[in-house]
DNA sequence: GGCGTTGACAATGTATACGTTAATGCATAC
DNA sequence: GTATGCATTAACGTATACATTGTCAACGCC
């Protein structure tokens, strides 16, 4: 079978030759992502490729594919900025994260789960409760991201994915951040189990409520704490 | 007032430097959505070059921002590939438009329009009548189309505006294509006024669902189109 | 007759050169 | 002191050169 594939949008991680471009574009997207460049920082293309150790074309190259998933902005004259998010952009990506995660609880439900599906989630749920149990939140937080990532990919919908997997990438600063300063996420592991249990139960409109209510709560809570904490942007 | 933006994402079509990239990609753009370039066929980046009267640099910036977008893909060696969309795949796209765009109707009637606006959406409204009384296809799409967009932009969520913009690209052509073989698109009006009704009425959830059923509607009438014509992919 | 191998070739990936353009600072006028 | 204009120059946008690499077909082996 030939597949017809939109790479960039939808193989998100999949094989690709590591050309000088791939490898600038991954080593970007993870320093933007961990802070490592931080937010509202200015790059010129020639201090990049010095940085990377290559020419200014594939540093080019690169920026340009992470401007189109938003991570940075290219300013002519002024250098790549790494995109900062404001309380307001904030609220822009969770609602769209709410909306297209809960239209993925509904379909995954809608259409039957397999059982194999069904289990990975159960097992990352428990992996979020061993970790709230040790008290590690870095491992509750991969344990969450490897819920919703699983929950998204179960659609089978590439483009559900590369979105979500897009706007996730914008947010992951600020969850970085506040994932220390956030209570522990008893009633966050309660509602991962009700939503499993509403999609292995098949009940579709069920679940898309208990993804979108656990959302809001997780947006509300991160913007609560932005707020309090007077961050602006970040 | 100095404003951060994503030009790339959220700036659509905003100013910009009429640069060679920016030329490549708004005539590519058209040339894809347009059919002038046919779904599934291969260009080497030389030959678009040639097409355009510019070197290869800017013709290669345009197919990695168009890639970005999903309208093309770049194949080491094979050439930049013209995107078919399966019915699958139209499915993907729909289900997302879906959802945003009921988000987006959910919103701006939470938040209360300004009165300019409903203004503006019913105008959009009036013209599908005419259009419809017409029998001017061509001016219907037009209308509907612009009415959408309307309705999306009211949000606010640039974000939101962006992704909708890009897969309502994706499925340009077969909305062209099939602009002639749907029936006559009356129930279609009555959905917009009706929605508009709704949103002015500030009940959130009402417009939210009609322009659920309404998109749904689209969706199925377009693919049981697509799949009695026999057409597999476009 | 089919399949793996090999080599020529074409297209790309990357670096680099260079002309253009806009940001910046300073001189000058008000 | 502030505003204006201009020169300077850094950075970019684009073209181009070249090495690399994947494709394709011819060839020979099985």
């Amino acid at each position: 079978m030939i597949e017809t594939r939109l790479r960039s949008m939808l193989d998100e991680g999949a094989e690709k030759r590591p050309s000088q471009t791939r490898k600038a574009t991954v080593l970007l997207r993870e320093m933007v992502i961990s802070n490592k460049l931080l937010p509202g920082s200015m790059h010129l293309e020639s201090e990049l490729a010095e940085l990377l150790a290559m020419s200014r074309t594939p540093v080019r190259e690169a920026a340009i594919i992470l401007e189109g998933q938003g991570l940075v902005e290219v300013i002519p004259r002024r250098g790549i900025k790494i995109v900062p998010l404001s309380v307001a952009d904030m609220e822009e990506i969770y609602s769209i994260l709410t909306e297209l995660e809960s239209l993925a609880a509904y379909d995954v439900a809608r259409k039957g789960p397999e059982a194999d599906d069904i289990a990975e989630l159960r097992s990352h749920t428990d992996d979020m409760d061993a970790a709230l149990k040790d008290d590690d939140r870095a491992a509750w937080a991969e344990a969450d991201h490897a819920f919703h990532s699983k929950l998204v990919a179960m659609t089978g919908n590439r483009r559900l994915i590369s979105i979500v997997a897009t706007y996730s990438d914008q947010v992951h600063r600020a969850r970085l951040l506040t994932l220390h300063m956030r209570p522990k996420p008893y009633k966050s592991n309660a509602d991962h189990r009700a939503l499993v249990d509403a999609i292995a139960a098949g009940e579709a409109d069920r679940a898309r409520e208990i993804h979108r209510d656990h959302r809001v709560a997780a947006k509300n809570l991160m913007i609560g704490l932005i707020a309090t904490h007077g961050l602006s942007a970040l």
